[in-house]
DNA sequence: AATCGTTGTTAAGTAAACATAACACTTGCT
DNA sequence: AGCAAGTGTTATGTTTACTTAACAACGATT
């Protein structure tokens, strides 16, 4: 257990994923298209990505072989089961996250769903699960929730002293101004 | 305004981003070996992440016409204001995306650590901001957190109904079974 | 029936990131 | 001094994911 912290090689789980960013958007524009058309032709993924056909044509076969996508009778384009899970999921995952960021932080909306569409394809399942429980239960408390992000807005960017902060404690200096690049800040041990 | 949405070209965010996640973690990695060893090498980089050296001094050189790495008198690596700057954000970011999995979702902290590696490179700073400070007030909050990350671990996978979802109503679906492919759940909408 | 436009595929090129292998250069030992 | 080991670079190849351009197949219009 714990291999992946401790080989030198965890950090290649990024490129492990099941899909990448551009894969899981071939397959949300297959979902997307069916349900705002009716159907998903090469062409058409192709003008929503605003890609070109030929890269379209290529992916699509590739996702065609890995088993995600499959053809109709009238050899429209169509999800497999397996690829309509991968989509349902990364686009739950998606409207979790941009809620999280814009209810919960009180973030931008924009921001949020910038952020949220670059995550979205890379969250656990695990993460995923308890993420959605989290914001049932947050979300539930209206009062509770409008102060919360109210407060994060009106933070300010240094630790005040009177207030021991259980981030900065482990450490012994304030995480809080990590966007000034100069200040020393040792953080937790990591491999790499 | 909110070009990012319409122009079908948003999602390339993702690659656009100013580090890829590689590049991540060869910063991070001669800010590992620089505070452990007291100097980084091509080697030494190569053998913490576990690549070949010719991957690793093809990388770095990479990254020296980029500005990001650069060398000291006797050839050993180090990072530019900019590579310094951006290594220890993504370790910050790391960081509190790790702490908000354990101990605000009550993740396992293995998954946790998995889960913030692949992320920690793509927060925006309004993110990573409006996550400290969430982060700060809320783990002030002791016994609102203890109690928080236990109902989330106990909490089922299917909304009950007397409790009425803030997450679902938008939809008129329930949000919850997002792991069944099957289950039809319409979503906000997405350009793709 | 011939042509034009759309559609999908294929070919060839680019760029990022890895791999392996060969090479040059230094350093330290004997 | 000479050789072996370690270090860094370079050459070449692979994969993924895009580009543009050429092409074949099909349908609709005239």
């Amino acid at each position: 257990m714990s291999q992946m912290t401790n080989d030198s090689t965890y950090w290649r789980a990024f490129d492990e994923n099941k899909v990448s960013h551009s894969v899981a958007h071939y397959l949300m524009a297959i979902d997307h298209l069916r349900s705002e058309l009716g159907y998903a032709r090469v062409t058409d993924v192709a003008g929503l990505m605003n890609i070109s056909r030929g890269a379209a044509s290529l992916a699509l076969s590739h996702l065609k072989e890995k088993g995600l996508v499959e053809e109709d009778p009238n050899r429209f384009l169509l999800l497999s089961e397996e690829g309509n899970s991968l989509a349902r999921t990364i686009e739950h995952n998606f409207v979790l996250l941009t809620c999280f960021f814009e209810n919960v932080l009180g973030m931008d909306p924009d921001i949020a769903r910038a952020d949220a569409c670059k995550i979205e394809h890379l969250l656990s399942e695990e993460s995923s699960k308890a993420l959605i429980r989290f914001l049932r239960i947050l979300l539930s408390k209206k009062d509770f929730i409008q102060e919360l992000s109210q407060n994060i807005k009106n933070a300010g960017d240094v630790c005040e002293g009177d207030a021991p902060c259980p981030l900065c404690e482990p450490s012994g200096e304030c995480l809080m101004p990590h966007t000034d690049a100069l200040k020393s800040c040792p953080l937790q041990t990591r491999t790499d």
